[in-house]
DNA sequence: TCCCTACCGTGATG
DNA sequence: GTACATCACGGTAGGGA
């Protein structure tokens, strides 16, 4: 038979000893389909050079004869093959060894154990990322299949009549198809519980969230005054209801927020203990439970997507949401945030109460549907580009991510993959410490007049690709032609002229990313737009990945030499600037901020031109704007430049902040806005009269206690679990208190306080002032005004030789009428 | 007990 | 456990006077 096919989700069988693939999707009538096909596992002994051919014959003979058997089967080698590989950029001789079962590949692999062989590679590879590697039935792409309808088929010991699929067919052949299109099914959930920690109390309800489909299940306190609740006898019986629901809506996606780390297991755990069959899957089977930081669950035919584990790697750099809870991200994603709702209630709940809940646990599924549609497109990319399962990509780091791309292009290259790096491999590496970064230019703190912000285009991923540096390009010594890269310190490092894959491969993502960007521009659709952006991502993350030490194709060299001639080219631009007369007033990594002075615009750009053609390779110089102004300070404690903080303002009067406290999470929200304000009408004005007048009011204000204390709350994350502390700062101490009140404590916790006035002696230290919002007290005025408004302002003012500490003390009146 | 500084910890920039 | 280095700043820890 002939359908079209688009896969959806990976799984693996074993029969008579051999692994299959197994892969569910769907077909262009929404069918949901499973295909099983079969695939000869292999991995690569690459031989060293100048082996003779009767040798590797010998070697290959007696590979052929091995097997190694373990308590559930025997695993053979089905064949060799002698192959002209690449590896590592440099050609060889290879075998190609195909085994029965994937599971043994590297026990297999331990037995080859010849003078001859190099290296022996692609055994540590799991078994879907090989098999797709190979026949490149990308996830989530639009194919044409050929095969067999199986129908209670004895090949497969009848696992097609266990699998909950319209259809299910043996692959014979398949061809990618042009439709882009798809629209998968997806189901969002989320529970409410008794108690938070795990499986402990009982799940109180579950609210499901579909497209034309909207519930909350729940055992406790049923009226039936909102059609969307169902009520059961107990939560056994809830639970049951919500397996039957999911099986009847069939999603392609079941998508919920921390649903890895809390609502699957948690939901594991009730069922456990009520005794219910949480067959999600469609092969009938339960989640299955993947250790890592967080626990991943795996449903069998249904992607569960995490969209907060997905949020968290790809998407969160480009939110401005100052945490990942749903409120906040749905709210500035999909402008509604989560409902009220007062969780301490629970326990002594009225009628009101419970109604109020059923709204809230609903809604939490909306929002994470809505999300869900919204980041779907991005989501789909990933999976496209990377070439691997949605499940995986929406839960793998960039690292990872970057490597799922290079290993589905090596066959490009006809490389053979390289290893994962083991323990001791790891630890050398972070042993080896850090290697010099960026450049930054101190600024001379000023108001500055007229600027001009330039920046090198993906400066790092330009800089890879222009002098070619990698893993397969890394030279042991100096050789004729080769680049030398001084690194300071760490001696010199050398690296090939002639082109490495790694740095092709990068020059490939930039040049995509600039022709989806383009495609974008003329036809502004949320999937080019995801799709430029995927290849930005990736862009942007392959520095990082050669100098992560759990990379395969890890090179500190490569790296470090990355960042020493990213600032090699910055500092000569610089100097090219001031040699036509410009001042610089500020760099940082791979940007210049210079003053235009009394040069025009198309003087500037034609200097912008001039450099750009020295430049080497695809490096380039950018023009990023032209700012009225912009504003420098001094660090708190010196008169010097303070690097990483700064404002500028356009010349639309759009303002731009970065780094200055008015951007930090963990200052009140009054230091903030006054900060922010005090900035804003600096740059406006070019003096400080008005931001003066203003900062005084706010002074007068905090004196008379007119601050409500709602704006004083210092908000600060727990990073780790309060035992671990070391130093036990104030947020520490909050995080206690909460804990002594019986409040749930947990790393990645906002923890929530401010500093009040306690009279009496030995209170010295600001920990033993602090209040938690919800508790009594004065805030300390004192505390505020030098210690969260002074600070935040202070050297603003000093620009224009104001002492704000002396003003706010009353000693002085307005040192600017000195003058 | 006071004062100074190194270090811890968080959260920014790019 | 899961990309890199650089930087500012508040606050505590802890030694010396």
């Amino acid at each position: 038979m002939e359908t079209e096919f688009i896969p959806i989700d990976y799984d693996y069988f074993d029969f008579n000893e051999k692994t299959y693939l197994l892969i569910y999707g769907r077909d262009s009538k929404g069918k949901r389909v499973a295909i099983i096909d079969s695939f000869d596992p292999y991995f690569w002994v690459v031989l060293k050079p100048g082996t003779k051919a009767e040798k590797i014959k010998e070697i290959q003979k007696i590979i052929e004869t091995f097997t190694v058997e373990s308590s559930s089967r025997t695993t053979k080698v089905l064949g060799t093959e002698i192959c002209d590989k690449s590896y590592l950029g440099k050609p060889r001789k290879a075998i190609k060894i195909s085994i029965t079962n994937y599971k043994d590949a590297h026990a297999i692999a331990d037995k080859i154990d010849f003078d001859e062989v190099e290296v022996r590679r692609e055994y540590d590879i799991n078994l879907i990322t090989k098999y797709n590697m190979d026949k490149k039935l990308v996830p989530l792409k639009w194919y044409k299949i050929n095969g067999e309808l199986l129908n209670n088929s004895e090949e497969f010991g009848g696992i097609d009549s266990n699998l909950d699929v319209d259809f299910c067919v043996k692959l014979e052949s398949f061809k990618e198809i042009e439709k882009q299109e798809f629209s998968p099914k997806i189901l969002a959930f989320d529970i409410e519980v008794e108690q938070l920690e795990l499986g402990k109390g009982k799940i109180l309800m579950i609210s499901l969230y579909s497209e034309n489909f909207k519930k909350v299940l729940t055992w406790k306190h049923c009226n039936k005054k909102q059609d969307f609740v169902e009520c059961f006898k107990s939560e056994e019986e809830m639970l049951e209801k919500f397996v039957e629901y999911v099986k009847k809506i069939s999603p392609d996606i079941l998508v919920g927020y921390f649903s890895d780390g809390f609502d699957l297991p948690y939901l594991r755990a009730r069922a456990i203990k009520n005794k219910v069959k949480l067959d999600l899957g469609l092969d009938g089977k339960n989640p299955r439970f993947a250790r890592g930081r967080i626990p991943s669950a795996r449903i069998a035919g249904i992607v569960h997507v995490d969209i907060f584990r997905f949020i968290e790697t790809a998407y969160s750099q480009y939110l401005q949401s100052e945490t990942l809870s749903l409120d906040e991200v749905a709210s500035e994603l999909i402008g509604e945030g989560k409902k009220d709702f007062d969780m301490s209630k629970i326990g002594k709940m009225k009628d009101s109460d419970w109604k109020e809940f059923f709204d809230y646990n609903l809604q939490d599924s909306k929002l994470t549907w809505k999300l869900a549609g919204k980041i779907w497109p991005d989501m789909l990319e990933f999976s496209r580009i990377m070439q691997e399962p949605l499940f995986e990509v929406v839960r793998n780091g960039m690292s990872k991510n970057v490597e799922s791309y290079i290993f589905h292009n090596l066959e490009k290259f006809n490389e053979i993959g390289e290893k994962r790096p083991l323990n001791d491999e790891i630890e050398k590496r972070r042993a080896m410490g850090k290697y010099a970064g960026a450049f930054v230019l101190e600024p001379k703190p000023g108001l500055y007049e007229e600027m001009v912000m330039l920046d090198f285009t993906s400066m790092y991923a330009s800089v890879t690709v222009s002098y070619n540096l990698s893993l397969s390009t890394k030279l042991k010594k100096k050789e004729k032609n080769a680049l030398e890269v001084d690194l300071g310190k760490e001696g010199k490092a050398y690296f090939s002229k002639e082109k490495g894959f790694f740095p092709l491969l990068l020059s490939e993502i930039i040049e995509l990313r600039k022709k989806y960007k383009q495609e974008y521009k003329k036809n502004p659709t949320a999937l080019l737009k995801a799709r430029s952006n995927a290849y930005k991502l990736l862009a942007n993350a392959s520095y990082g990945y050669q100098g992560f030490f759990g990379a395969r194709y890890y090179c500190r060299e490569a790296a470090a030499s990355t960042a020493a001639l990213a600032k090699k080219n910055i500092l000569e631009a610089i100097e090219k600037f001031k040699k036509e007369k410009y001042e610089v007033v500020y760099s940082d990594t791979d940007s210049i901020a210079i003053l235009q002075g009394k040069k025009t615009k198309d003087q500037v750009l034609k200097t912008l031109d001039n450099i750009n053609s020295d430049l080497p390779g695809i490096m380039a110089l950018d023009l990023e704007d032209f700012y009225k102004r912009g504003l420098f300070v001094s660090k708190r404690t010196t008169t010097s430049g303070a690097k990483k903080k700064y404002a500028l303002i356009s010349e639309s009067g759009k303002v731009k902040i970065r780094g200055f406290e008015t951007v930090r999470r963990d200052w009140c929200s009054l230091s903030r806005e006054v900060q922010s304000k005090v900035i804003e009408m600096v740059l406006e004005d070019g003096n400080s009269d008005r931001a003066f007048d203003y900062i005084k009011k706010i002074i007068d204000k905090l004196n008379k206690r007119q601050i409500p204390q709602e704006e004083l709350i210092i908000k600060t994350q727990l990073k780790k679990p309060i035992s671990e502390y070391r130093a036990i700062s104030p947020h520490v101490t909050a995080a206690k208190k909460m804990q002594d009140l019986g409040l749930p404590v947990s790393p990645g916790m906002m923890i929530e306080f401010y500093v009040s006035e306690i009279p009496g002696k030995g209170k010295k230290l600001v920990r033993d002032r602090i209040k938690l919002p919800s508790d009594p007290g004065k805030y300390d005025i004192e505390y505020y005004i030098n210690h969260q408004i002074l600070p935040a302002v202070e050297n603003i003012f000093e620009i224009f030789n104001i002492n704000l500490k002396q003003t706010a003390e009353g000693k002085n009146q307005k040192s600017l009428m000195e003058f």
